[in-house]
DNA sequence: TTTGACCTTCACATCAATGTGAAGGTTCGA
DNA sequence: TCGAACCTTCACATTGATGTGAAGGTCAAA
């Protein structure tokens, strides 16, 4: 599939598309004509940037833990080195924090319009 | 407390302080000589914005809800406007939304850094 | 009273993620 | 064969979150 296509298929610019691609985050096939030419593959890999994107990945950090998750799951034991197995452990355990707060703060949100919702279904007349 | 002390502890910058004053997410006061004075109350606040920030909601819309999660537990009926309403729910979901993606992409490194670490540790003869 | 460590505002710089548009090639159907 | 709808690269613009530095005021301790 050509870039529109795959633009359309993930709700992803072509700017950002080609934008990915410039980063090393994916490396498309080039027809005769220079088109860029998508497998179907690329649908899933381009939603997985959006999420470690919306995650506050960085692309260069991407880039890198990118390959460790591929499906179907390949182990690429030649990548292990000291520094990527550092990295995965730090963006880990720094996603699991990001988890925390995220989730503590929606809960917060959802406490407070739960709160408002009951007060809207049943007023106390001494509230303000 | 003044700004250099509220920055040592909670790991923010001066100039991201007022920043975060000037969009409008912190009010400090002021002493005689124009320094600004911060409250305890303002140290878990700033984490707060930090928590958010880094949660990808944009600093005008931590304004907005921002005082809905202010501790003790206040709730602000007279801020319950329906657009307010609306935004606080579309948060609540696109922080769901977030935690779920997070979380998946997380467990996907936690998979792969566990089976790399299970392969240093036992290596198997015919893997790469 | 001077020095150093604070503080102030202002403004320009940077970085990543995006938008946008120009200038031009390709493909395809009317 | 013409026009619409694709595609290409290049490049400048913007936005939000930050860094950095200048120019200057405040304050405490030597």
């Amino acid at each position: 599939m050509r870039i529109g296509e795959l633009s359309e298929r993930t709700g992803t610019s072509r700017r950002l598309l080609r934008y990915y691609e410039e980063q090393g985050l994916i490396a498309a096939a080039r027809g005769a004509n220079g088109y860029r030419d998508y497998d179907e593959r690329f649908v899933d890999r381009v939603l997985q940037i959006r999420g470690l994107l919306d995650a506050g990945l960085p692309t260069r950090i991407i880039k890198q833990i990118l390959p460790c998750l591929d499906q179907p799951r390949t182990i690429y034991f030649r990548d292990a080195t000291p520094e990527m197995i550092a990295t995965l452990r730090r963006e880990r355990d720094r996603m699991t924090g990001h988890i925390e707060c995220l989730t503590r703060n929606r809960d917060a949100i959802a406490e407070y319009l739960d709160a408002v919702l009951d007060y809207d279904r049943a007023p106390a007349p001494d509230a303000v």
